[in-house]
RNA sequence: GGCCACGUAGCCAAGUGGCAAGGCACGGGUCUGCAAAACCCAGAUCGCGGGUUCGAUUCCCGCCGUGGCCUCCA
């Protein structure tokens, strides 16, 4: 499989360290506040990279991966928000990150099988810490902090391509700043009152920004590893230091060019989510949460938005393209839909055709796609034809059996679910307001519960028909598309289903 | 100001040096009592201006526009 590597600006073929098993790593978020749908984009990103790379269909028969994603639970920004909710900054994380777990498994996202977090690696973070002092690479202050030395590491700026001079512009020391050059970052902070602290050789204090991912990756995936992700907002400067400090560990200045490889073979950085072409920030009031999300289009729609763009490039959210993503979805349902539910039953002497669908060549053609840098939109594109092909084979009443297991198969690995209306639906109609509907028709229903309740109306409806009393049985369809009932007839009968 | 992306039909979005995927919306048709679903058909000279080439949407240069990063951010 390829992949574009941001460190090597090219698209490189994954080489795991060790065959048959791949290390990925992916930046988690800052717990200070709830999730949105950015972090969502990103993390079903790599949930598809997960599945596609497990998935024993692909060409390498399926790699083992181990999925790691960190929990930044004390920094800066939660010690804030906890101070001005009140709250203990260690309580605020914590609840953050158990609202975003459980959204997690909402969305359909894997959950990452190693999910370490900053205040229980403290030991690990130290330990790093030292070596890049030991190796010259950071300095202590008279205050505690540590610094990283970024003079001192020659390759400095090889993840974002930049150089050091040019970062420099614009940055200035701070008036009482302990740094030795304006560039230099926080390994260490010193503590302030009141904040969550530990103990270290330098005094009491908490790590800095970006060095918990370096400790965390080198401790459950090994010096090196195969692919580390994130969104493309943080390659300058957090996976930059990244880099810097995990290599700086190891002793490499950067100036050995046979120095062995360390750290994460492939970068990944995904594109941003924009609300209406703005990025999502608090302060314009635009950012979609998870929880909002999840509610107004569900898990589905939001994948199909999701991959329907390259994951490299930024996505756009809007109504209308979420209208889009939940028709589309809509679409490859129906494919799958039993045959049973169509007019046409299927024909066993018309299967025998040269006609049948080349389900393989579907199969063949969506991997291409995925090998191609997890080039999602083709992938779908791939869906969409196999679903065509699905419809029309079935109007010609062939059996389509194989072709659907198919579908369903290649969307799984995708992670969408493309579960028919069931039960689960239903709980979201009004068994009140339906009840009340059939009284206003004169329909008398057996249950008191929505479905029977469906069922009762859909029958006298049926009896409108047969007695050619059309304005009466629009009537009652009409009436159930407010409720939100959507029906179909077909020689086979009417079948009915819930849309939002 | 510096670095880096992107600009393809009404909207979203792939892709390629040689007839421009797919989805949504819209229009026409088949089916249907009417719908819905499904199927068929129609719809773009790929931001603008140069250059390289037998030939460019695809490569190069310039311009315009949008976005990201350079400070916290998935």
């Amino acid at each position: 499989m390829r992949l574009t590597n941001t460190l090597t600006g090219e698209v490189d073929e994954l080489r795991p360290v060790q065959p048959g098993r791949v290390g990925l790593y992916v930046c988690g978020v800052t717990p200070y506040a709830a999730a949105h749908v950015g972090h969502a984009m990103s993390l079903m990103v790599y949930d598809v990279l997960v599945r596609y790379l497990r998935w024993p269909g692909n060409p390498a028969g399926g790699y083992q991966v181990l999925f790691t994603s960190n929990y930044t639970d004390v920094d800066d920004k939660v010690i804030e928000r906890a101070r001005e909710s009140g709250m203990d900054p260690l309580e605020l994380s914590e609840r953050n990150i158990q609202q975003w777990e459980q959204e997690q498994t909402l969305l359909g996202l894997t959950l990452p099988d190693v999910r370490p977090r900053v205040t229980q690696e403290v030991e690990s973070i130290l330990e790093m810490i030292q070596e890049i002092v030991g190796h010259g690479l950071a300095y202590p202050t008279p205050s505690g902090d540590v610094y990283f030395r970024v003079r001192s590491k020659a390759d400095y700026g090889k993840l974002s391509h930049r150089d050091i001079d040019q970062l420099r512009q614009g940055t200035r020391f701070e008036p009482g700043d302990e740094k030795e050059f304006p560039l230099d970052f926080a390994l260490w902070k010193a503590a302030k009152p009141g904040e969550p602290a530990w103990d270290s050789p330098w005094g009491k204090g908490r790590p800095g920004w970006h060095i918990e991912c370096s400790a965390m990756a080198r401790r459950y995936l090994g010096e090196r590893f195969d692919v580390h992700g994130g969104g493309l907002d943080l390659v300058f400067p957090h996976h930059e230091n990244e880099i810097a400090q995990a290599e700086a560990a190891a002793g490499q200045d950067g100036t050995d060019p046979d120095a062995p490889p360390v750290f994460a073979d492939i970068w990944m950085h995904n594109g941003m989510v924009t609300r209406d072409n703005t990025k999502m920030s608090k302060s314009l009031g635009n950012v979609v949460s998870v929880e909002e999300a999840l509610e107004r289009w569900g898990p589905d729609p939001i994948r199909m938005f999701v991959l329907t763009s390259h994951y490299r490039a930024s996505n756009n959210l809007t109504d209308e393209a979420m209208a889009a993503a939940t028709a589309g979805v809509e679409r490859l349902t129906t494919a799958l839909r039993p045959s049973e539910d169509w007019e046409s039953q299927p024909d066993a002497m018309a299967s025998t055709s040269d006609r049948e669908i080349d389900a393989p060549d579907y199969r063949r053609r969506f991997i291409e796609a995925m090998e191609d840098d997890l080039a999602t939109p083709r992938a779908l594109s791939v869906l969409f034809n196999l679903a065509r092909a699905i419809n029309r084979a079935r109007e010609a009443s062939q059996d389509v059996s194989a072709a659907q297991a198919e579908l369903r198969g290649l969307a799984g690995v995708l992670g969408l679910r493309l579960a028919q209306p069931t039960a689960e639906a239903e709980a979201l109609l009004d068994a009140v307001a339906l009840s009340r509907l059939a009284a206003d028709l004169s329909v008398s229903c057996g249950g008191t519960d929505a479905a029977s309740t469906v069922e009762a109306l859909i029958e006298a409806r049926q009896a409108a028909r047969a007695d050619r009393d059309f304005a009466r049985a629009d009537r009652i369809r009409d009436a159930l598309a407010e409720a939100g009932v959507v029906l179909e007839d077909s020689a086979a009968g009417t079948r009915w289903s819930v849309r939002r």
